[in-house]
DNA sequence: CTTTCTTATACTCAATATGAGCATTACTGC
DNA sequence: GCAGTAATGCTCATATTGAGTATAAGAAAG
């Protein structure tokens, strides 16, 4: 091991903040928990670590109960942000700062707490990534400008990069939209100055009006680190009960896929969506039935636990990128 | 947002760490590149964060070139931690420190460079994680010992959770043992007190000798780190080609098989293995030839690049808790 | 130069899993 | 009773797996 180096001047610039994409899901749309921001936009919950803090997690569920009053339920560590050019809150310290992020998921949207936390949908920030009602028209916009930037690289080996890796994130003339890949994509659209909150970290300016194709600009990377989160729960649903932190105590199988749908993003095939949701166990009915479905009346089911003890990844096998509509 | 606290005070008392599990691979064996650490055990390369660092990521790569002279060719952070009663290496500040972990992995298994750095095969530290020549012998002692923990339990309900969480993690009475749970296993036999390092942080003592069952210790959290390193590496090669990162330029298909064998602890039906490497056009033939291999001489090949394009998750899609004996 | 041992490589086959669809049932609102 | 809307049950072709069998091509031993 090293020696310790004697940096007191260094550390005293440091501050280490918690943030936290905490999200809700309707059978309609998913939804984060933000904060106003300065008139122009929304935050993410967050506050720096204190010493206090017994641990990263509980000092997060701290900031998030003081900030909005809510509860978390499950807290997964996402990421931890931490280069030197990050763009700061304009109160903090201009010392360095790392952030770490975390998803979080809670069952209910008791809306507008406090008066100051507001649920927002997610697709507000990321239109692109909602495909229930086919290939988002945002889009056109989208990857017309992106592959201008691709050309417009210096050197011919740096534009064939940049296409191809357009290419993969966005699906570009290929069937197969991979869901999972918000970050990647998030980062290309940044990268290639499409995002507003690049022109803000470049040069300071605050958000113009207008570019709705590309979604709202939240503050500091607050963006990034829902793209994060959504990108980390839409590949975990699959393999991890993780779809029922969001669920209420009893649902209707339409219900559940509607949900499902709204985090990723896709149409699913009904008839194999029960299929699934039966023979892989995750289900048992409450005995119930639901009046309210507009047809013949469905069955309550519930979450069932044992399905825990049983299989090693209990989860809803759909794979990435695959085509499966209505 | 929250107006920041000026905190000087508690901010000079902070302290980030960066650390990195390097894992290589030959057929035989993973390994982890260790530092000595105080005659009893080994850590992990690991050191301060600097002002100079611009980004966490060249922080490690910086620190690990100088105390081990490796260059890290993949990176992939792992976790942060950050309790406040973790254990620090004796020699650092008092104050909270919060470890940045990563994983890197690199082709060449240079041994013993700079004198100091030694690569180590994993299973070194976790012995009960290598099933390749069937269950290994320091189960038996495990899970009697873990058994026993849970039934010492105070309450009965804690005591059926403790039995649940068992015969998950460590697949009791069934013939699924998840190669993924590493991490899992690891806290189970810390919590349990079956972990050398329970007693040093609980305790202060220094390692007692014996108990080879349990694995050899390491410095501080890094066996910790090391268990989430390669969980995480151990899930990643089933849908990334993380492998081809620790291979060498031409191989044969049963050194790539013995490889991925030895990093998920698990026999492989070749056969199949053989066809699901050829069929998701992981690999190309380089022509060549392979004499050494004991029997009829191998084809030489290679990775395929272009299928990071045509394929949105390219890997060896192995499923976890399979049981496929050679 | 033939036998034996070892590994490579090519195929086969049954059991599941998956994607897509048809048919029937049971409510609500006219 | 009829139309509209879902729920639910079932079928079917097509992949994907898990597990073998069979054959080929070297090296080493005799």
């Amino acid at each position: 091991m090293q020696k310790p180096r004697g940096g007191v001047d260094f550390a005293s610039l440091l501050s280490i903040r918690l943030c936290a994409a905490i999200i809700a899901a309707s059978a309609l749309e998913p939804r984060v928990l933000t904060l106003r921001f300065r008139e122009e936009s929304e935050a993410l919950p967050s506050g720096p670590l204190e010493v206090e803090h017994r641990t990263l997690e509980k000092g997060l569920r701290a900031w998030v109960a003081r900030q909005t009053g809510q509860k978390l339920g499950y807290v997964e560590q996402l990421y931890t942000f931490g280069d030197r050019d990050r763009v700061e809150c304009g109160d903090a310290p201009s010392g360095r700062s790392l952030t770490v992020a975390y998803l979080a998921l809670v069952r209910e949207a008791e809306p507008d707490f406090a008066g100051e936390a507001v649920w927002q949908g997610w697709y507000r920030y990321f239109p692109w990534e909602d495909w229930r009602q086919g290939r988002p028209g945002a889009l056109d916009r989208i990857e017309a400008d992106l592959l201008g930037w691709a050309r417009e690289a210096p050197g011919d080996a740096e534009a064939r990069l940049r296409q191809e890796r357009l290419g993969l994130a966005f699906a570009l003339g290929s069937p197969s939209w991979n869901e999972e890949g918000v970050l990647e994509r998030y980062e290309l659209l940044y990268e290639a100055g499409l995002i507003p909150e690049r022109q803000r970290d470049l040069e300071g300016a605050p958000f113009a009006e207008g570019g709705e194709g590309v979604g709202r600009p939240m503050a500091v990377d607050h963006r990034r680190i829902l793209a994060t989160a959504i990108g980390r729960l839409r590949g975990k649903i699959k393999y991890r009960p993780l779809i029922f932190e969001l669920m209420p105590p009893a649902f209707t199988l339409l219900h559940l896929q509607r949900t499902v749908e709204a985090l990723l993003g896709v149409r699913l095939h009904k008839q194999n969506f029960r299929r699934l949701v039966s023979e892989q166990g995750l289900v048992e009915e409450t005995g119930g039935v639901s009046l309210d479905t507009g047809g013949r009346p469905a069955r309550l089911v519930r979450f069932r636990r044992e399905v825990l003890r049983e299989r090693p990844a209990p989860g809803l096998h759909l794979r990435a990128g695959r085509r499966a509509l209505a």
